[in-house]
Parts: C-alpha cells; sequence; structure tokens
DNA sequence: GACATATTCAACCAAATGGTTGACAATTAA
DNA sequence: TTAATTGTCAACCATTTGGTTGAATATGTC
C-alpha cells in the first residue's frame, strides 16, 4: 500500500475546504498577483484574504515572493499532486457506480 | 468553466482533511462496516467516532443501512468524483512541474 | 421481564477557524 | 521629510471542531 503524509494530506484538504481559498487558487492559475489582487474579490479585510494565503502557503500550495512592499504568490500544485493520488484509490468505487447508472439507463 | 457545487466541495474536501475520517473511508473500502467496527481502530469513544460517520454521511461519502440495532455503512465515493474533476484542473500545473524536474534530473 | 448490545443524544470543554479592528513596518512617491 | 501604499501582527469575538461523559433509545437474547 502506497504511504501518504497524513500531515499534508490533512492541511492541502483543508485548504481546499473553504470557498475563498479555492477562489484564490483559481486566480493563480492565471498568474502571479499581489495580496491585494488576490483579496480584491472578496468582501473581507486585507488582513483576513491574508490569512487564507498564508494557510494555502503553509499547504504549499502557493509560494511567496516579496518584491519591495507587495508580496507576489504563485501557484505551485505539486502538493495537489499526493493529493489527487490519494483519492484516485477511489476512483474504482465512483466510475463502477457511473458505469452502472449508464447502463441502467441504456 | 465547469460550475461546481461549492457546498459540496466544502464539506467532502473537510470530510477529507482528518486522517481518522480518511481511514473510515480506506475501511469501507473493503467492505461494509458497523459503526462499532469502524470505530474499533480509535483511541476515541464511540461518539466521537460516530460524529465522523456523521460528517462522512453528510459530505455523502457515506450511506447508512440500520439493520436491526446496528448501523453498516458503505462507501458511495460518486461526490469524490467531483473533487477529483475539480482537482483536475490544476494537473497541468503539477505534471508541468514534475516535467520540469525529470528534465532537469536527466 | 431483565439484561446486554449498538448507537445516538445532550451537555460540556479546549482548541481551532474565519472574521474584525487598530497599530506597526517597510517600501515607494511627492 | 512627509505621506501614501502594501502588507503583517496582535488582540479580540463568535462559531465550529473534535473530543469527553452520562443518560436515553432501540433492538436482541436469556
Amino acid at each position: 500500500m502506497v504511504e501518504y503524509n497524513s500531515e499534508q494530506l490533512d492541511s492541502v484538504f483543508h485548504a481546499l475546504a473553504d470557498r475563498t481559498r479555492r477562489g484564490m487558487l483559481a486566480q493563480l492559475s492565471t498568474g502571479p498577483q499581489t495580496i491585494g489582487a488576490l483579496a480584491e474579490p472578496y468582501a473581507m479585510s486585507l488582513a483576513a484574504a491574508s490569512k487564507h494565503v498564508k494557510k494555502l502557503e503553509r499547504a504549499k500550495l502557493v509560494k511567496r515572493e516579496v518584491k519591495g512592499r507587495s508580496h507576489v504568490c504563485h501557484l505551485d500544485a505539486t502538493v495537489m499532486a499526493e493529493a489527487n493520488e490519494w483519492m484516485q484509490r477511489y476512483e474504482q468505487f465512483w466510475t463502477h457506480r457511473l458505469d452502472a447508472l449508464e447502463n441502467a439507463l441504456s
């Protein structure tokens, strides 16, 4: 059985379990962004948004580069690969189900 | 852009962000289990384990069938498919990275 | 009926979460 | 030098989380 780093899975899944943070990742998938730019779409203080970014950083989904007074963030999805792999173990269970549904409908 | 049910993604990712619950899913992947059986490997009260199962249920990862006095749970990974799809949008980002690493090493 | 088994429920607790605000620090611009 | 910009930090707050315990419920068994 493949071994997974439990703490890393914890932090990655937890980071993904929030709409704001998922939104930030989507934003970052279009290119690097400053904290301010990441915060802008949300009706919350900069400090709150900054905390979300920090969680993404701790989960290693985001890297930060300080450029003068602005902090530029970019996506690093490598840890998502591990989470995805973990999930893939269950793929057979959802595809079986979907196949059964397909057969029932045809 | 594909639309995702945010609340469902919240609950699924949150359910997966806990070692105990991931363990329970792994147990269930070998076949249906009672609450008691699911709780047995963990050093916590039955009530605590029962709460974990309830979260898995709310996330729709687990279905429960009451058979007399025991509750039999079985895995339903269909909602995992959606979470996995969401993640797949980022696949290019991690595979690029891994490719780059591979090239750097070769 | 009496007792054991399987599980939930309610009350409680400490710690973490997601938000706020105001003060601080560092950088850039006037 | 002064002022604006970009962000963090610390303190606070309400809510959620993950655990406990003891009592309640429902079902089997003797």
